[in-house]
DNA sequence: GCGTGTGAACTTCTTCACAGCC
DNA sequence: GGCTGTGAAGAAGTTCACACGC
């Protein structure tokens, strides 16, 4: 038998992934008095091309007007139920370092949709800890803690080392999405979700750009191809950068 | 300027954002002591598939061996010559807010190719303050500093009132790629490279798979559809529908 | 034998361009 | 006239599967 209608449409990763720069922007608009905004102008507060952000949003059934837009608030209350922010998720925030500290005062979640429902460390020392009106407990309460406040987010903020033990306690409590900002590759079972935030990563592509951009100014004739570790020469197939 | 640079070959983007991870767990392989890897091995300590890897190395030209695998040292040197990290580059970093504060006494940033050169805040209450080890500045003399440290590279971690300011007086001062902590969309003109961290999109997006996941599992008769806000119930493609 | 390198198939995402509706 | 919604074309990314060199 085929499956009812689910409960919600299925959306390209992608656009999943741009739904809530789009709802940043609605709101934006609505605060500035806007009840309604074209494709056009809402693509350019979100920093996409129109076409785009309208199949994204043709994906939600979203209803504009054709010749007016579409209504702001209406917009902002469709993404919400879809990214399921009607309800205000609980977050459990492990480890609270420098990062940890600096997220656990992050107004941002606060106003976004979520609420930092507890925070944990390993460190004894730290454990007691008052932060933004949270106490800091030790991570061994987890268990607990993510029951009685029904979390099923976790944030990791430890150091490396530390994360995928993290992770599976995370995991053993019920958490079924974990944000990671330790640099390292976490494995978790089927049906749980991870997201990963790496600083360095973030410099090391920009850096990539950088390199990319001097190579392309300080080189317009192609023959200098000599002073690179083995092998990479070869690849080059620029057609330069007129000048 | 007489630096011969080589071309870089141009890589796919997603192959760039792959090589930081790789680099890593490159890395850490080194350090337990192994002189060479096999792609089904580093793909699995980099968290993708071995097809993936393999074709992402290969736009390197990079030489494995057949029947062996690949020279961790050699690959170490080629990923972190393509991404420019063979110096070690000058980052401003502008805001010392509760983030800034936390980015700036960050590791992973000094051990993984950059130097936190400079901070930055427009508050004069907070220009003078010494943060591991450097003085926080005042963001007027971002031009003179830029120039004297060669930086190419800025962090911006203030409000996002003030980011799009900031990211006009970082392109003045030379820097030609941003690293934006601010919930917002910043316009820089050609040629500048701007990467995005938010992380209550993180968030959000881990709360649209919590939501789903919720859905999935509580898969409501088709007539639940009731209680959603405007139009979505109708969307379902029709021929989904088996009722 | 083993494991890399790679064409070819396939999937996903983006962009185009225009029909359809206000 | 203006703007949405969407098929169709195109570009980018991923996976497959196997030839080739060690």
């Amino acid at each position: 038998m085929s499956q009812q209608v689910p409960a919600l449409p299925d959306l390209p990763e992608a656009t999943v992934a741009r739904l809530p720069e789009y709802l940043r922007a609605l709101h934006h608009l609505a605060e500035s008095g806007n009840d309604t905004v074209s494709s056009e102008a809402l693509a350019g507060a979100a920093g996409v091309n129109s076409a785009k952000l309208r199949k994204d949003l043709s994906h939600l059934g979203s209803y504009g007007t054709r010749g007016v837009g579409y209504d702001v608030a209406l917009l902002i209350d469709q993404i919400e139920y879809v990214l399921g922010l009607t309800q205000r998720r609980a977050v459990a925030l492990v480890g609270v370092g420098n990062l940890g500290h600096a997220l656990a005062g992050y107004a941002g979640f606060g106003s976004r949709g979520f609420r930092i429902a507890a925070l944990f460390d390993a460190d004894p020392g730290r454990v007691g800890e008052h932060i933004n009106g949270l106490v800091v407990r030790h991570i061994d309460e987890l268990p607990e803690i993510a029951e009685a406040e029904s979390i099923a987010i976790g944030v990791i903020a430890t150091p490396a080392t530390a994360a995928q033990s993290v992770a599976d306690r995370l995991v053993a409590a019920g958490v079924t999405s974990i944000l990671n900002f330790a640099p390292c590759v976490l494995s978790v079972p089927d049906g749980v979700d991870v997201r990963k935030v790496d600083l360095a990563i973030e410099l090391q592509i920009l850096s990539f750009h950088e390199h990319r951009k001097a190579s392309l100014i300080a080189l317009p004739a192609a023959g200098g191809l000599t002073a690179l570790p083995g092998g990479l020469a070869a690849t080059g197939t620029e057609e330069a950068v007129g000048s």
